[in-house]
DNA sequence: AGTCACTTGATTGTCGACAATAAAGTTTGG
DNA sequence: CCAAACTTTATTGTCGACAATCAAGTGACT
């Protein structure tokens, strides 16, 4: 269950179930899905790249049909957008809107914050203390300079475990959501530069800090600062 | 534009196109996605509800795979769920749900008001006192006897003007989809307590009050503190 | 009677084909 | 040479059919 922050395959906040990443008996427009959404954050396919029905159909070797739900559902994500009769493409987030979300972040994960505080017994303190562990342990790695790819360690995110610990499906549902598109803009920025991994994890170590003591509001402050300083370091 | 709190059609936060409501040549899948949002909205298909494709194409008249999109749209908003190859059924919302999604509504719309409260100028004031104009109308109605039914004069919404006004075209999404579900829950609630209503109107008196003052502090806290309420006010 | 395997039934997943649509390219008239 | 109408062409929207899958009902066996 160790979710991790640096594999674009991966969602960010995934609830708790077990995902079993290989479903062979998966329907086709699941896999799909998967296969799109994660082509897409990664930026495997670029954004702004337009992208036909019959052209993905015949891509991945099946019918419209499969293809179409998958898309339907990567819109209702808005994820891609559709110009009707003309194709669809993926959606270019714009530097304004970048930074709406940073800002919605901000306020959901303080939420987040403010209720895992009120949450945290010795489990919840052990998965915190992993995760910044985990983190530790990846910037090590990059530091001695092994690459950012699909071999470097697991890190669990402690933004994850965070709004796992605060117990609220929807938000997690939205953090979801809101991080996924960012996830796309963010993931190749933040993943060539280990001086800023390491400020995030002092910061994030004084989030844990102040949920481990339970103090919800100074977590909520400090995880507050945190997105900030983290939307302002992006150059 | 006005877009009202009162029925249960309509989306609370829209963005700010125009919606042609009857729009003749729309494809038939979208055509489904209003009608069968707008019936679970409004409890006409009642939480729990279970329902098979075979069903609804036969139902409207159409074949399968609009159904199909149409519900692939749905439940990527989690209105409705699937368990597999056993048919779908509408989402309930658990009291512990419905408490989440308040708490997500105190966040996201504190973040509007402090928001829009820098954004406030002439026009967008005369905007708030039109909402509240409206709302006071509407009570009238409502407590001389009128029912609440299509016919009832609109309401627009205090806080769908905020969050226009808050110009966070991604915030206006997220509210969209987490009040849309709310609004199944409350709809008939709200529409049966003229006290209630007036108590609120108070409320939301106070917000403009402050945003047309830019205290955008003091705005976030009247709104933070009114959802609260609200959410203690359903008995 | 209880339990297990099998059959049945209904539903979902997928496919290929056809109609509808709109953009791009072509022709024709001024 | 330019513009407007027409044709072409690629794409989307929709349909009916078939295979895959699972739940429930049926019957045989202990």
């Amino acid at each position: 269950m160790t979710q991790d922050w640096g594999h674009p395959v991966e969602r960010v906040y995934t609830s708790g179930e077990i995902q079993t990443v290989g479903d062979e008996n998966a329907p086709q427009s699941e896999r799909l899905y998967e296969l799109l959404s994660s082509a897409i954050i990664s930026g495997e396919i670029a954004p702004g790249a337009s992208m036909t029905e019959p052209g993905l159909a015949q891509r991945y070797g099946v019918s419209r049909a499969p293809v179409r739900e998958a898309l339907r559902r990567l819109e209702e994500r808005q994820l891609i957008e559709r110009s009707a009769y003309r194709g669809m493409r993926v959606v270019e987030l714009s530097p304004g809107m970048v930074e709406e979300l940073y800002e919605i972040r901000e306020a959901l994960e303080s939420l987040a914050c403010r209720r895992a505080a009120s949450r945290v017994g010795g489990a919840e303190a052990a998965l915190l203390k992993d995760a910044l562990a985990s983190e530790r342990a990846y910037i090590r790695y990059r530091v001695g300079g092994g690459e950012a790819n699909a071999s470097a360690p697991t890190v669990s995110s402690v933004h994850s475990v965070i709004a796992r610990i605060a117990d609220n499906s929807e938000l997690l549902n939205l953090l979801d959501g809101a991080i996924w598109r960012l996830l796309r803009a963010e993931y190749w920025r933040r993943i060539k530069r280990p001086d800023e991994l390491r400020q995030s994890y002092l910061e994030h170590a004084g989030i844990v800090r102040a949920l481990t003591q339970r103090d919800g509001e100074l977590a909520a402050l400090l995880m507050q600062r945190h997105i900030r300083m983290t939307f302002q370091r992006r150059r």
